[in-house]
DNA sequence: TTGCTTTTACGAAGAGCTTCGTATATAATT
DNA sequence: AATTATATACGAAGCTCTTCGTAAAAGCAA
């Protein structure tokens, strides 16, 4: 099968590719492992959704060596950004100022973060202005 | 089936949620003629959904009249309070700010929208100093 | 009463995701 | 060379979600 687009990584997927993001290209069995410190999986479920998001233009694989290594082909950014936006118009019907009060009001934030926050806010509004 | 406690409602079900939360205890007609303003569904499909909610406990129906009435079982804040708990952990690891600074930086808030936000931290601010 | 309309009930198909068993290939070890 | 260990490839099962066809029940209209 082959994509038009890259499709959004479902819930797996992106436990694999935040590994990726944090240590840089992997192997399959580096991966499992990093996965098996949070719960069981077995290496060859692994390597088959590895397979599949190479299949979808999540990672790239180099295959030179015996060992493939594959690589994040996504940002982390973007794919945060990507996956936000769904998540807004879906969970929230498109209105950011709700989610970000939501979350603002149920964890807990650090008053280095909220002074952060604000100043990213201000530093927007006088954007703005220009 | 029975469910030992209420599952998270998937994207479908949200969008039903959602009219419910709006229009208040609605029929399975009402729902699917609002959903049809957006996108094709048969009829039979959103009936369908709609008895899955009510089997998951995400909605009640009264069968008194011939045409069942459902109704929210959920609540809008307690739903997106669950959800945002759930995307945060998966898509931001957890890190609630990250999120908050991405929905931020992506010009998905009005002015008015930040100036509620810069007012709503500096509520908390203050709080924390008591 | 005899059909027409509206409604609910039931079941099943199709798609996508996750999981893993089994086969096969290749390298390392003895 | 024979055995063992490690890798990839393939396919299929099980699950959930979505969708809808078909049947049955209940009211309405002729």
């Amino acid at each position: 099968m082959s994509y038009t687009s890259i499709p959004k990584p479902t819930e797996s997927e992106l436990e694999i590719l935040h590994i990726l993001w944090e240590h840089g290209p992997s192997s399959v069995r580096f991966v499992n492992e990093r996965l098996n410190e949070e719960r069981e999986v077995g290496y060859t479920t692994t390597l088959k959704l590895m397979q599949i998001m190479a299949d979808k233009g999540l990672a790239v694989r180099n295959t030179d060596n015996r060992t493939h290594i594959y690589e994040a082909a996504v940002s982390e950014a973007d794919t945060q950004k990507r996956l936000l936006q769904k998540f807004v118009s879906t969970a929230f019907r498109g209105s950011a100022m709700k989610l970000v009060m939501q979350a603002l009001g149920n964890h807990e934030a650090s008053p280095e973060e909220l002074d952060e926050i604000k100043a990213l806010i201000e530093k927007m509004e006088s954007d703005d202005d220009k």
